[in-house]
Formats: structure tokens, sequence, C-alpha cells
DNA sequence: AACCTCCCCTAACATTCGTTAGCCTATTTT
DNA sequence: AAAATAGGCTAACGAATGTTAGGGGAGGTT
């Protein structure tokens, strides 16, 4: 076939791969994607993927903890800030739908096919997930507290705030989209008012 | 091993295997749950799934319209009532998030798993669920139109209900429920309040 | 008693999968 | 120019997959 090709940008022939690998798994699931599949798409025979990666979990994994350590710092940021907690909260929003927005491929997948990791990152991930939220969860309460947000249930809210921007896939399918940025807009109105006080 | 046992309910043998193999797609996802897998919890060998069903990929087929074609439903009955636009959003709301708590596996398999159909089912479920979205916005615009819902935009509002309602998911996991009922409640006063005119 | 139908079994199939071994060539380094 | 490395290739592997063929036994019907 030929060379995997890396000269347009600044990519490592592996992060070509793992590139096309997120497309390939956001399609078709982690399982149902081939490594034949991938190879034919940088543009060589399977067997010469394992020149560059271990496995095609590895691939998954770097996908997944690529997406996940991102939130966790941006999380740790949030959280030593000044920031009220509704600030606070309409930062991470932001931080989600721009993710979901222009990472579209990597989120998406470490969203839906973090159950096919293998251990020990399958539960390393699962920690992580759960920690994840807590600490959202957190944010919200101490919001309530303090009066700046509405009484509300807290799990309640928290689920459909990270459930609400996933949906952005549905988004990126529609053919008369409106742009990112009024999505953004629109989303953030939407779910941030759900937490003022009136 | 034995027959598949059918006793206890009034479950033909076809539908107790359906409803094992649900379990086992949301679990694991359709592609990596095997027929193998399916015997093993119906208590049989793979080869004698083969007397009740034609393939596995029927029983996606089953899975997924039978929750498809409930929905259908529901909304030719809510968009013939004669309620207001508001009370039918209400009612698509209860009734998605009753069907997410007390059939969780079918509507979780059907949401996450449609891609593996087939055609002619594939692409006839892209019409359906395209058509239930757009009947859904209709609704939603029609209110706007009669000012009984706040200004918004359309599509956001359509996308963040109708994925917050798969978070569902998370609360199916999480090891200190709040009751189904209260967390209905929780979640349509989030999600209608966000559509009241103030 | 004979028969039929239902439903399970074992055995095997073709295919596809991820992955490894070993070879060859282009590119880079010395 | 020679040597070393990187990165392709073909061929093949063992395992797992969905599915079929064919045999046999249990239970109801005639």
């Amino acid at each position: 076939m030929g060379r995997i090709k890396t000269t347009n940008n600044q990519l490592t022939r592996k992060e070509v791969i793992i590139e096309k690998a997120a497309i390939l798994f956001k399609e078709k699931g982690f399982k149902a994607a081939s490594m034949r599949e991938i190879a034919d798409v940088v543009g060589v025979e399977a067997a010469s993927l394992y020149n560059h990666i271990k496995s095609k979990n590895e691939l998954l994994n770097i996908i997944c903890f690529d997406v996940a350590n991102r939130y966790t710092q941006k999380m740790e940021e949030v959280e030593s800030s000044k920031l009220s907690s509704l600030a606070k909260i309409e930062v991470l929003l932001h931080f989600h739908i721009d993710g979901m927005i222009n990472h579209f491929e990597e989120v998406y997948v470490s969203d839906r096919e973090w159950k096919h990791l293998d251990n020990p990152y399958l539960s390393n991930m699962q920690n992580q997930r759960r920690t994840y939220r807590k600490r959202f969860a957190a944010i919200i309460e101490e919001g309530v507290k303090k009066k700046e947000i509405k009484k509300i249930d807290v799990a309640t809210s928290v689920l459909i705030m990270l459930h609400a921007i996933g949906g952005i896939e549905s988004w990126h399918r529609s053919t008369q989209k409106i742009t990112g940025a009024a999505l953004e807009e629109n989303m953030i109105s939407f779910l941030i008012d759900g937490l003022k006080k009136i």
C-alpha cells in the first residue's frame, strides 16, 4: 500500500491511527470495528498497525483516558477557582459542550465505549467517572446550601446535565445545523436556567 | 441442560430468550454478547436457541421495534389529544421516564444498539427515530407559537429532553437510589420548568 | 402401542477476529 | 558508502463467532 501519511500536520503515525480508530469506533462501536477496517482507512495492512500500537485495546485506552484526564484536570481547575457555584457549573458545561463539538469522536467514544476497556483500566475508569459525578454534584450541593442555586434534587440535575450534553451527537448528525456557538448558548441557558432561583 | 422455564409467567420460550438477550445486550452491547452467553443464561445450548428464533439479529429487531412502536403509538395518541402543548410534552416525558424505569433493558438497548440492525430494519428505524424527533419538535414549536411555551430554540430543547432521559441509566446503577416516582417528578419539573414562561 | 411434534442435544461448518513471525525495502544515521 | 532502523508486506495462527445438520427423547394424541 504505502506509508502512513503524517506530513500535513505534526501528528506521529501512532496519532494518525488513533484518530482514525476513534472515528470508526464512534461509527460502528468498538467491538464492531475491526483492525482490518482501521488499517484500511489508514491506508495500510492490518498487521502493519502493530508496528505502532500494542493492541486494539490500547487504542481504546488512549482515547478514553485522554478524554477522562482532560475532564479531571478541568474539574480540579474549577474547584480551586474562586467562582460562584453557578459560575463553576457554567464553566464545566462550557467545557463539556465545547469538547463534544470540537473533539467529537474522542469524547463520544470515551462516553459510550469505555465498558470495553480491560482491567485494570476498566475499574480505573469506573472510579474516575464516579468521582467526577460526585464532584460535580458537590458543586451543585454547595450552591444550594449557599442559596445561589434553586432548591433542587442534586442527583437528578447532575444526571440531566451530563446526559443532555451527550445529545450533541444528534446535532452533529442533523442536516440543518445551527452553529456550534448558538447550540452552546441555547444549551447552557436552558440548563443554567434550571438551576437559577426564579 | 433442560428445558427453558416458562412456568412462572405466561411467557413463551421465545419471549424468555428475548428478555434475557435484552439484559445481556444492555450489559455488554449487542456485538459483544454472544449466542453462547445468551444460551447460558437461558439454561440451554446455543444451537437450541434456533428452535425459537431465526437469528441473533432477529432478537435485536424485536427488541428495538417493540420499543419504537410503543413510542410511535404514544405519539399518535398524544397528538390527537386536546391537551395544551405543554401538557403534551409532559405526557411524553412521563412516558419516556416510565419506560426507562420499568422496561429498562429493552429501552436502553433500543436506544444504544439500533445501529447494529441490518437492512431493511436499519433504515426503517432511522426513519422512525427522525420522524419521532420531528413530531416532538413540532409540539414544542406549536406551543411557542401559541405562547404557551417560552421562546426557546426548539431543536436544542428536544435534544436536551430526549437525551436527559437516557441518563436514567445512571440512576439504575446508583447505589443510593431515590424512588422512581421521585426521580420522575424531579426530572419532569426540571425539564418542564425549562419550557414554562417564567 | 404407535405416532407426531416439540425441543433439546452434540458435532461441525465457514468466517471473522486479533495478533505474531519473518521477510523485504525505503529511509535515516554513521 | 555502509550500517542500522523504521515501517511496510504476506502468510498464518488459534480462538471465537453465528449458524446448520442430524439425532434422540419426552409428552400428548390417536
